[in-house]
DNA sequence: AACGATCTGGCAATCGGTTGCCGAATGCAC
DNA sequence: GTGCATTCGGCAACCGATTGCCAGATCGTT
């Protein structure tokens, strides 16, 4: 900040905690504070010479914006909120990047909140949040359609990993990586295979289950479900017994960490792992190559419905650059070590 | 909401998008709308009856505090920032999971910033943060001691792995982990340890080196620092040649994420982990057991670090509940299987 | 030169709370 | 019943921006 201000002014700001008002501004340009608001947040409104002075006062003084002054005349935060069910899930880390990301290249803030896998927990983080956001991300949400229905009332509602009529989604094509996942385990001589599915509330999880009935009946394999789990390494571990019993030679556990723990599971159990049994997962976290035998998985573009989530908020706050694509987000099968040829039974 | 209002009352409401104020409140009440203010947030100011019926008003209409405008008046935002340097470091989960849950415990929202490992951006960052939040915690920053002063003069400043003098660092016991490791490797026959440092910029990683030369120095063994890198998993891929080039029997890198990269880079060449080359890291991230052979490591309570971090934030606003230890936190040496035996050389 | 259109900048109300100050009501002791 | 301290609740200013309205200045046109 520059040093030899009016002693008066300097003084006052000083006391403030150093943060400059545009009252201070419209003192030291000799305007009035209505004008400095118009010289700073529309442009083109106050003339060049004016404007041009009010800039140099404001930075003299180094001047921010108040974000809560300014969202209270306007309703405005400027802030976005994102619901996750659990952070430590390596799958958040690319949607909140993305998130992030556009967020802050719009002059946004992104709020971050667990869940903690619990509607209620959930629940009660979304009212928290939203009398202090524009616009909410709820990814992989837990809550029930209707409760959903009724935030969307109040503001933007954008959806990850979840459909509800009525309100904007951002989704992945599930059909494609699966049907993929599928014929790759069938061309491996898999006719059996076992679904582990995710938390009863995850729609995703009936999704992909959905998939693969299709996929299944299109190849005339036989498929089983097996769950609900909790969608984590200890959900995976705990479903072994139950695949076991199955007799499923081929397993798509509903994400990454599952699948981690069902090899963990299995090598303990002196399961091999391709030869024995086969298992692949969702999302390629973090983690799902450096495991052995590494993971065979359905990629999802991650990062890239991080960013698009954010850009439908902003679309529906009327403050997009551009449009923003409704298509599914394209998956990618990987395959890795974690599938091989079935086991003759 | 209560549906049989007094219309006009109602009426107003819905207009406003269903957010009702103290002043709605007050006019149900029967009372003045400070009255309201203070039986909401000064408990016991206002006669119990009085309260009550304010409550009950309040409950009524469903009645939530706008935090804008609660936020001008007192200038508290009710806001901690958190910022990082790479979300996808699996390292900052247990941190942001930590900071989250004590900030929402507190009543406080926690907002996450990324700087991208990049000074620049993060001064960036910080500025733009800095207006909305109540207190600042930065997680291994990579910003110059002069200007981490600068902005604790503003607003409190709680430093994760970073210490400056006159701002408050949460930090870990960094001699006696790096200690424990050392002597680990001491046992196992090595002579000679090289350190893969990480950024210039990372206080923690000088820390971590100079404890080592101490270990080092009393056990009489050899000890070479190569750096600076990347602290990512390719970081550690491109130290391979360096490290061959040193001769060093152990290495002992700045982060796991550098540990797991010169793991698969020795690997790829063919370098079998732990006969020839014995390999450590920190912090015990996410991945860290999933690959094989799996990391030896010094792990860090960076949950705890979190918590304490906000809860220190909470202690400067004067909004603590109970005073937040001091104490560095114990780090925990976890053998596993990348360290063995010093190959005879 | 007169006149209407467009620009520019000021005035003042407003967003939804908080809080210092004050007077009225109440409580208590005697 | 009086005196005094305390409790309770209202009034109004204030936090720092935004914005509708308006008047004066400036411009182009005929």
């Amino acid at each position: 900040m520059d040093d030899d201000l009016p002693g008066e002014l300097a003084e006052r700001i000083r006391r403030r905690g150093g943060a400059a008002t545009i009252y201070d501004i419209a003192e030291l340009a000799g305007v009035n504070p209505s004008t400095v608001s118009r010289a700073l947040s529309k442009p083109g409104r106050i003339s060049k010479k004016t404007e041009e002075r009010i800039r140099l006062a404001a930075d003299r003084l180094d001047f921010q914006f108040n974000p809560m002054a300014r969202a209270l005349p306007t309703g405005r935060s400027h802030t976005i909120g994102l619901m996750v069910a659990d952070i430590t899930n390596p799958v958040i880390f690319g949607i909140v990047r993305g998130a992030e990301h556009t967020a802050a290249a719009a002059g946004y803030t992104l709020v971050i909140a667990e869940s903690q896998e619990s509607g209620e927990a959930e629940a009660e983080a979304v009212s928290r949040l939203l009398p202090s956001v524009d616009g909410l991300i709820l990814a992989t949400t837990r809550l029930a359609d209707e409760r959903i229905l009724r935030v969307a009332e109040r503001k933007p509602v954008i959806l990850i990993n979840r459909q509800v009529d009525g309100v904007v989604g951002v989704l992945p094509a599930v059909e494609q990586g699966v049907s993929d996942l599928v014929a790759h385990l069938a061309d491996l001589g898999h006719r059996s295979i076992a679904y582990l599915s995710g938390p009863e509330t995850s729609w995703i999880s009936r999704r992909r289950w959905e998939a693969m009935l299709d996929a299944a009946e299109r190849l005339g394999l036989a498929v089983v479900e097996i769950g609900p789990h909790t969608p984590t390494i200890d959900g995976g571990r705990e479903a072994l017994r139950r695949v076991q019993a199955s007799r499923a030679t081929a397993v798509i556990a509903f994400n990454d960490l599952m699948a981690i723990g069902l090899i963990q599971a299995s090598a303990a159990a002196g399961i091999h792992v391709p030869d024995e049994l086969s298992i692949a997962g969702f999302d390629d976290i973090f983690g799902s190559e450096l495991i052995v035998p590494a993971l065979t998985t359905v990629r999802a573009q991650l990062q890239l419905a991080g960013e698009r989530a954010v850009g439908k908020v902003l679309e529906a706050l009327g403050d997009a650059t551009e449009p923003v694509s409704d298509d599914p987000l394209a998956t990618t099968l990987v395959v890795r070590g974690s599938t091989g040829r079935a086991a003759r039974s």
